[in-house]
RNA sequence: GCGGGCGUAGCCAAGUGGUUAAGGCAGUGGAUUGUGGUUCCACCAUUCGGGGGUUCGAAUCCCCUCGUUCGCCCCA
């Protein structure tokens, strides 16, 4: 094939699609808003060193998953996988850390894996996330919940879940370790291949095979909430307690793992049944460790991320957004009609109307067929008597209606025209949809 | 990285070895030389993701490759 594609796992976002995403963005940003967070954005790429240092050398993720090349200069780059590392390290840069202060932060925007795409899973994906440094209250970790829950209840999103556990501290999580692997050791054969290598190295991560015999064998294990220290325990039962008082309803579900390493206390996950094998729209969690691995003050923190292509994707089953409805369509024929023309519709759009011109030069006929199409509410008609005569016809599209109106008068009339508009368009047919405000 | 499905026009598609590659939607032109949403007519793939092979003959069979899709691993 001799045009040039999209690269593998990446892929455009159409016209269409993008009314969605503006959708999402708007909400998100007026929720994060109202909740005094603020938006940051730092680098897409970042010195490899950060993501090692950060998410964990023995994670996936940095494992098998990064796009890390050489710039010229020989330095080691790689392109996001996501979003926390690089805020932290803009944390600690910049030293946004005031005594006793709490940075409430968010941001958006690409992130990269290398990775097989299948359903909800791309190479350049996008994640909207938020991070709280400064404070180890429950009352962070369960205001950070209950925004992502407001952003997609006021997107209409309804059939979803949250998953929430704890995996302590770290002496909380070796202590458990132990405990963990004596119980796994006797059924050792019977586990997945996978589970079997992780038996040693990473036990933990078994909790969550999907091997249905592993499954079984991990149903009786022992929990990890059982083996949290008394600290560990009280700040988790106060998030949970917290949550209820919200009547913000969740799971225990004390076999969530989650694959980066700087997660610390709670963890949780908002999951969807209507995604596919990647369920998972939000995920989170505390990571106190994490400001002071990479050189800061030691600096609890809590965040999560929100996968957009899976969010959209549940958005799109849910709504028909549509592109906001046209005002005027603007038909002109002959050269003086065509220049009055171009005048014309720019002037409406001065005074706040949406206006198309038609730039196709072809016969009245087709330039209505394409005027009805566009979905505008009235067309403006410029034809060689109008132009010589200075003046324009106005058509109403749903009931055929034309008055001439003098061009020098239709600046004035502006408000009469809104209130046309508004009538004319409450009368149109249902096929109009809503705008995306309206969500 | 591993395993399965698929790949015919902008979109949805029929065609499963015999040659002009159905049909629908969209698009373009016309009936209607300055007035749309209906209708009617015409046009719209030297070519079936790409490359190679088998054959007298390939969209159809084989190989490679690219893409896509669903799953595994893992994550958003």
């Amino acid at each position: 094939m001799g045009t040039i594609q999209a690269i593998r796992g990446t892929r455009d976002i159409l016209p269409e699609e993008v009314t969605y995403w503006q959708t999402v963005e708007a909400t998100a940003r007026q929720i994060l808003n109202d909740a005094a967070y603020r938006e940051i954005r730092t680098p897409i790429f970042e010195q490899t060193e950060l993501f090692e240092r950060g998410i964990g050398e023995a994670t996936d993720v940095v494992g098998k998953e990064m796009y890390t090349f050489a710039d010229r200069g020989d330095r080691s780059i790689t392109l996001r996988p996501e979003g926390t590392a690089g805020v932290v390290r803009s944390f600690v840069e910049r030293k946004l850390f005031g005594a006793g202060n709490v940075q409430r932060l968010w941001y958006t925007g690409p992130m990269f894996r290398y990775e097989r795409p299948q359903a909800g899973r791309q190479r350049q994906f996008h994640q909207i996330g938020v991070e709280v440094l400064g404070s180890g209250d429950p009352r962070a970790d369960v205001e950070v919940i209950a925004i992502a829950t407001d952003i997609f209840r006021a997107l209409g999103l309804q059939n979803l879940r949250l998953d929430l556990n704890s995996v302590g501290n770290s002496e909380d999580r070796d202590r458990y370790r132990r405990v963990l692997i004596d119980y796994l050791t006797p059924y050792k054969a019977e586990l997945d291949a996978d589970s079997q290598e992780r038996l040693d190295r990473n036990p933990l991560r078994i909790l969550d095979s999907k091997d249905p015999r592993t499954q079984e064998i991990v149903a009786d294990a022992p929990s990890i909430l059982e083996y949290l220290g008394d600290a560990s325990k009280a700040h988790f039962d106060r998030a949970c307690q917290l949550l209820t008082d919200l009547d913000i309803p969740y799971q225990l579900n004390p076999r969530l793992v989650r694959g980066l390493d700087y997660y610390t206390h709670t963890a949780f996950e908002i999951i969807s049944d209507d995604l596919g094998a990647q369920a998972t729209v939000c995920g989170g969690g505390r990571y106190d460790g994490l400001v002071e691995q990479l050189g800061g003050p030691s600096t609890p923190a809590v965040g999560w991320a929100i996968g957009l292509e899976r969010l959209i994707l549940l958005l799109q089953q849910l709504h028909d957004l549509q592109t906001p409805p046209l005002d005027f369509y603007v038909v002109s024929r002959g050269t003086l009609a065509e220049s009055q023309a171009l005048g014309l519709a720019r002037g409406l759009r001065h005074n706040g109307f949406s206006v198309e011109l038609d730039l196709s030069g072809s016969a009245f006929g087709k330039q209505f067929k394409r005027a009805d199409r566009s979905g505008a509410v009235a067309c403006l008609v410029l034809g060689e008597s109008e132009a010589a005569a200075e003046t324009v016809n106005l058509k109403w599209l749903a009931t055929g209606e034309q008055e001439t109106i003098a061009q020098v008068d239709l600046r004035s009339m502006a408000s009469q025209l809104r209130h046309q508009l508004q009538k004319h368009r409450s009368d149109q047919s249902p096929t109009v949809k809503s705008s995306a405000s309206s969500v």
